[in-house]
DNA sequence: ATCTGGATTTCGATG
DNA sequence: CATCGAAGTCCAGAT
């Protein structure tokens, strides 16, 4: 069952961990390091991190990424595009990674290796991700009642000087209507948003609506949507799977 | 040097790494497992993926990353805060990790393993980052005049009706000024922020001035600031570094 | 190369 | 718990 060939150093000694990672950063394998270490970055930001223990990753793409015990974010990175090196220095293990445009640098010098592993990974397979903002809109242009009685759409993603509107349509009534989707509770910076796209067209059409359509929306965020005389359109993303019962909106 | 444990197998079977899991799990290490496998996850969104190589990770925080060989992102995670399970369910071995609120759930279905590792991390260290947009904000507080010749600060984080405002001060004339720091060039989205804060105080002060303050501006950013009458002022995030010559900015 | 906006964003701060 | 905005955001798509 286990034919892959791991390559796998419980307890390295310095010189040889120096050839394998060589070794395998050239054969493209995904590298792991245990080890504790000291972190230094100079790039967009800069950044120091003290002596600790970490888990190091090096991807064939040139991604590298620096895991504490803590967090989903790794404390330091590079990322894809990178490039990796390892060399021996003062007894100490030293792993480098550049990337130009931006120039960015990471050093990571380790005080102690606890475990190396490198392995070939073989993997084709795409996600399939469900819900997103793009099935929303799917949705929508397949069942604009949705939105409304008698709205249809005009145009998805449509350019204009100050971004790109999510969906354009037309109510019943001859009017314009601008909408922004979001798979969240809409917050001020949404409103902003549509705000944003509504000023750049009200010049181009008289009868010109906003609607920013999400699961829910904030009270401020409300307000603000009143003032500007915008509007929201209740539609939660998991009702835009296929397969869904959409009876709720069919009075629309 | 070695003292730390690592408990490692290379070539797992499965009876033994189900128990292996378990007790790392309840002695909160970091446990790595190398593995064929395919993922559902069920969530804010939902997805599947199907069989490949990937790389697992489990913290003790309740944190699980999904690595394949490519890319800075897990193809699919949980947050810190979950909780990590392990069987083994037709001679196979599943990992499930569920959090409530958003309720979540990720399954890790194992067609083969590698290679696990487990390790309990040290790590008391806090990164040291800097260039942050804060650090622009002590910059400018201590040196008010790289701004401008007679601006004065009154207020860090001034909070109003529609978010919190990164500086608002005072020019030599007596205006009231926002400014809006960012670390990055300026974009629509930075230029709509300072909008929706400028109007949210236009009416509480009569002599009102907006400035966004960044590295650059986009040519669209521009436009949409002199449209609104907001000011663009230049300052890279390097400069707010300590030591650094500041020459260029004292003739204002 | 730049620009634009989404994301299972994550993360921290604040009320 | 919700809101708000930064981030070395990352990332894909479009120009």
């Amino acid at each position: 069952m286990n034919m892959k060939k791991v390559v796998n150093i419980e307890n390295p000694l310095n010189e040889k961990t120096d050839e394998l990672i060589k070794k395998s950063l050239r054969k493209n394998r995904v590298i792991e390091i245990f080890g504790k270490c000291v972190i230094e970055y100079e790039g967009r930001a800069s950044s120091h991190l003290g002596l600790g223990d970490r888990l190091i990753l090096l991807k064939p793409d040139g991604t590298l990424l620096v895991h504490t015990k803590n967090q989903r974010e790794p404390v330091n990175w590079q990322p894809p595009g990178s490039r990796h090196y390892c060399k021996t220095k003062d007894q100490k293990l030293v792993v480098i990674s550049k990337r130009k445009s931006p120039e960015e640098k990471l050093v990571i010098e380790f005080f102690d290796v606890f475990s190396i592993s490198s392995l070939d990974l073989v993997d084709e397979e795409e996600l399939e991700l469900n819900r997103s903002e793009e099935e929303m809109g799917d949705l929508l242009v397949e069942k604009p009642w949705i939105i409304e009685k008698g709205f249809s759409v005009i145009k998805r993603e449509k350019e204009t000087e100050l971004g790109y509107i999510d969906l354009f349509g037309e109510d019943d009534r001859g009017n314009k209507v601008i909408i922004e989707l979001k798979r969240k509770r809409i917050s001020l910076s949404a409103v902003s948003q549509l705000k944003r796209y509504y000023d750049s067209l009200k010049n181009k059409y008289t009868n010109l609506r906003g609607l920013i359509v999400g699961p829910s929306v904030s009270e401020k965020s409300k307000n603000l949507l009143n003032e500007h005389g915008l509007e929201f359109v209740k539609l939660k993303p998991e009702a835009c799977e296929l397969g869904t019962d959409l009876t709720e909106y069919i009075d629309n």
